[in-house]
DNA sequence: ATGCTTTGGTTAAACGTTTAACCCATAATC
DNA sequence: GATTATGGGTTAAACGTTTAACCAAAGCAT
């Protein structure tokens, strides 16, 4: 039993197939109410299904959005292992539904570009986590659909972009420590990319120390990659020799479990020995023992405004209106993993 | 400037559509290797790239493949949240796309069938993580593309299934308890639904205390969600209303974990007071503290798998062929959080 | 009666491919 | 020398929609 066309339901309800798209796509005053019913009806006998493919041929549009997310180093997995990326995503998913689009997921090869794809499939916008080499953002303004930008400070107008204050998150970690008493507090950070989250996020550190006139000292910066493992390393490293410090701001929850447990499997204790602030408030960290202290970003909501963003911008077709950009706001949410050591007991 | 369609590289080289179409793909024999040069360059030249909603149209094949996850309880979020699934898609990703593919992320509703999307899009297949109604897979039969279940029990031939042995599992996790020296062994799980892994683990779970002379006590098992949450609710249950229970095997990571931070909350130790087992490996389970022992799957693998057992079938068109089904195989990975108590010290 | 507008349609081209069927040299076979 | 393959193409229909352009009948004002 071959599938239902257009045409088949256009025979069984009498009519033309032109007739039939009108209704298909809700145009108004070209068909009479009588007529409607007619071909609701033949379309639920029929079981007649629209074919998207022709749709997308025809209009140009696919409703189809690609979400691209970056790849681990070793590009043997998608960086989903994050779970702020899977946090993401879900949100992104759950509103493009709601909304009557669907998601292409993707990780990115330093080879093909993801122009292809976009072009191949006639996406009708993207969302891009993560940042890249600049060719690629050249390359993805030639596809000539709206594109958001998530937690980027790429500056072009060209991009719609959604993320939050990461200096202002900094800046909030930082203070919060400093207001806990703490006067040495080193900087555990994936890499310092110009225009990345964290190079903000390192900016509002310094703001915090200098506007507590405290001593900024490179030498408590400790830059790699945004990996539970680096933080280990560093965990380890600073319980073991001897500085005066007695916090740590990392600039990802799962920097700062690395840090917490290299302390800990080396005999130090936190928060008593050292106080530790994550950033992000990843599902883990409400549940990590000792529960971590962090600067909370709704990611869902993230997803979802995304989301909501780019298809408000391919349905206005406003690409040329000047770029928007929403801004999330921040939390700091104490738990288990900072202790206030100007209080002496 | 418009997109280069195959008519203008048709004209650009100076030959029929019909001949560029056949370079693109591949046939042999129809074109000699001077025109195909010849085509080449003016598709290089043109920036021509092919458009996959008019080749679905006409060979009725996407190169998409559907990908869909359970949705929370409350529809506010995808499963995503469950570091398992992340995973799963990060495998599938990556190998539905070495082999030429994309995959459209889902969720899915109550109310709107998946039949519609993959009708509409003309998908070429689909995976389904998680269990749903048989209603479902019914409709999903309807659809008339290959299948496969992850996880699942279903017992239809129609479908692929990638999976694990999860019966054996639940022996090998309970043994592992035992062979400690553990005699009473809680189990901690989701709801146990039938043809679902958790009544299989179960199922193990009972089959190794059989083995070893243990008495199965129904009063042992607490069933409820795949949740931390669950777990934590027991954990501290357990640690506060004495009974001789000397270790838990919850039937997830995520749940393990919930009990072990309820038993602390509670003044309890793991491993020292209870024992503690669970299942999957998440990445978190090797950054808990104290790192959680448990079952390991491979779970990028089981995705790369189900690709890869997805596209086959795809290809081969093997619909009406045998079920194929793959298994993987399972470690236990002893880490913190079982003691051995036979051994008095 | 005439012309204009509105309502409710229809016709047919277009979207960008693929592919079956056809065609024509030239080479191989008997 | 007639026949048949074969290599290297071309033509045109088809895939399932949308949509601009057209049309007929009815309603209405003049």
């Amino acid at each position: 039993m071959r599938k239902a066309t257009i045409k088949d339901v256009a025979k069984h309800a009498g009519v033309s197939t032109a007739t039939v798209s009108y209704v298909l796509n809700g145009v108004e005053g070209k068909v009479s109410q009588e007529t409607v019913e007619k071909i609701y009806k033949a379309i639920k006998e029929l079981n007649y299904i629209q074919n998207f493919s022709a749709v997308s041929l025809v209009k140009k549009k696919s409703r189809l959005l690609g979400v691209i997310i970056p790849q681990t180093e070793d590009c043997k997995q998608l960086l989903l292992e994050n779970p702020f990326y899977s946090e993401m995503i879900s949100g992104i998913e759950l509103k493009a539904r709601e909304m009557g689009y669907h998601i292409i997921l993707s990780g990115v090869d330093k080879g093909q570009s993801y122009l292809d794809v976009s072009v191949q499939r006639d996406l009708d916008g993207a969302i891009i986590m993560g940042i890249y080499q600049e060719r690629f953002y050249e390359e993805l303004k030639n596809v000539k659909i709206p594109i958001v930008l998530v937690d980027s400070y790429i500056h072009d107008k060209y991009f719609y972009k959604v993320g939050i204050d990461d200096e202002f998150g900094g800046y909030l970690a930082t203070r919060h420590l400093i207001r806990n008493g703490h006067k040495k507090i080193a900087l555990v950070t994936g890499s310092i990319r110009k225009d990345g989250v964290v190079e903000k996020r390192f900016l509002g550190y310094k703001k915090a120390l200098r506007e507590a006139g405290l001593f900024y000292n490179p030498d408590d910066v400790f830059e790699n990659s945004v990996t539970y493992q680096h933080g280990l390393k560093i965990g380890r490293f600073l319980s073991e020799t001897p500085r005066n410090i007695t916090a740590v701001f990392a600039t990802a929850d799962l920097i700062a479990l690395g840090v917490i447990r290299g302390m800990i499997e080396t005999g130090k204790r936190v928060p008593e020995d050292y106080s530790v602030i994550g950033f992000d408030d990843i599902p883990i960290s409400r549940i990590f023992i000792p529960s971590l202290t962090t600067i909370k970003q709704d990611i869902g909501d993230k997803g979802a405004k995304a989301a909501a963003l780019l298809i408000q911008a391919i349905e206005e077709k406003t690409l040329s209106e000047p770029t928007r950009e929403v801004l999330l706001t921040l939390d700091v949410i104490e738990r288990q993993t900072v202790k206030n050591i100007s209080i002496k007991d």
